[in-house]
DNA sequence: GTCTATATCATGATAGAC
DNA sequence: GTCTATCATGATATAGAC
């Protein structure tokens, strides 16, 4: 019973490519790995996607076509209750990073494993793949870059895509660790199960975000620091 | 004149091994690369270094030492000037974040190219490296970990080390991200040079890590949060 | 659509002359 | 210490039978 039904090899070399790239990472896992993994023939992958690296932009877009739907439906929520008045920016940093944490809760999405993925992949060395996600993002981190712009008018704009940025490496961080790295050392933390776990990291992340985000503005010691 | 003096080889690698794991990760390059970069035969990685592995400990091994030297001798120059009181949090993380930041100003320990590596390094999917990375900061993170506990007696312990953990994050995405990452749209926020953009981050990161590490502390729907 | 078999090339590592 | 030559392996990708 265990057959391969006809169509369902594409996903289950997506299923097993996604976990083994959050693994070992893009150059660290091999096609042979991939479809051992998955159970199928070697040459499944070049028949169905080409190539190793559309391989994985399939993997991300499978994903990422989804959370960039759902992170602007959200924020045309948002806009549409603030009746044109600038919204929170809890409510903004809760939209972008709240939304893609909550993802890690639905297996339907990937669950941690895309997660994980996602935080590694955004460090990722490789050329091509930093270059396909800053592409699959734009759009959708300049429309909340706008409303942070909106929400805190006095905040040099340039200012706050620093902090978006420096929110989304914590963000990045987070999920990308959150198993090996010992930042539990001996007093010992939790040892929730990762959906518990990840319940706790979002109140947890979202109160240090807001915080950055919210700081003081930096002292430069020359000049006005907003641009020149 | 360009002949390769004894002794020089072993460096030549060490600099050229930097360069390629900086920009294309650890598995993303290959012994041959390396030796072609540094002008050196390819048997002398495994002559001077024994293995790929091996080279890459010492690339971090030899920057490292230095810098974990150098966090603690900064700590044990703040808590001697603060006699017994506890340090301020913005000098803690001074210390910690704004010591690794500056090194990225001296070319003699590896000034960008490094910090962008062990930024990228942090998220790296290899088992060994993360082992190694963990093993080589375990003692300095700890050290700065019990001061911030000193200097914020109120903030649960867990908490901070949460903290901690997504300042950290930040930093490393910060120190690998700044080139290739479009965070800079089309208002277009700056054209400085390395070093220059270095001197804004600092400012910058410093005011966001520390707006995010006194936020007030988050609210969990069920338990205190604290680790219970 | 899925398989077997294979082409072609790059990898890390080593042996042994100099 | 440094070189050349080479090994065994594993990589991606493809051709062609079924």
């Amino acid at each position: 019973m265990a057959e391969t039904r006809p169509g369902d090899t594409r996903e289950r070399i997506l299923d097993a490519a996604e976990r083994l790239f959050m693994a070992h990472g893009y150059e660290g896992t091999s096609m042979r790995q991939i479809t051992s993994e998955a159970q199928v023939n070697l040459a499944a992958v070049n028949y169905h996607f080409g190539s190793k690296e559309s391989l994985m932009q399939e993997v991300f877009r499978r994903r990422l076509d989804w959370l960039n739907e759902e992170r602007l439906r959200v924020l045309r929520a948002l806009k549409a209750e603030a009746e044109g008045r600038p919204l929170k920016p809890s409510q903004i940093v809760d939209g972008f990073f709240g939304t893609l944490l909550r993802m890690g809760s639905d297996e339907r999405r990937g669950g941690m494993t895309f997660l994980r993925l996602l935080g590694r992949t955004l460090t990722e060395p490789s050329e091509f793949i930093r270059a396909f996600l800053a592409h699959e993002y734009q759009e959708v981190t300049d429309c909340y870059k706008e409303e942070l712009f909106r929400a805190l008018p006095d905040v040099p704009k340039a200012e706050i895509v620093w902090r978006f940025h420096f929110m989304l490496g914590a963000t990045a961080f987070a999920i990308a660790g959150t198993d090996e790295l010992r930042l539990v050392t001996d007093w010992q933390i939790e040892a929730d199960d990762a959906t518990d776990r990840l319940d706790r990291l979002l109140p947890r992340l979202m109160s240090f975000l807001l915080g950055g985000l919210r700081a003081p503005l930096p002292q430069f010691r020359d000049a006005a620091g907003d641009g020149r």
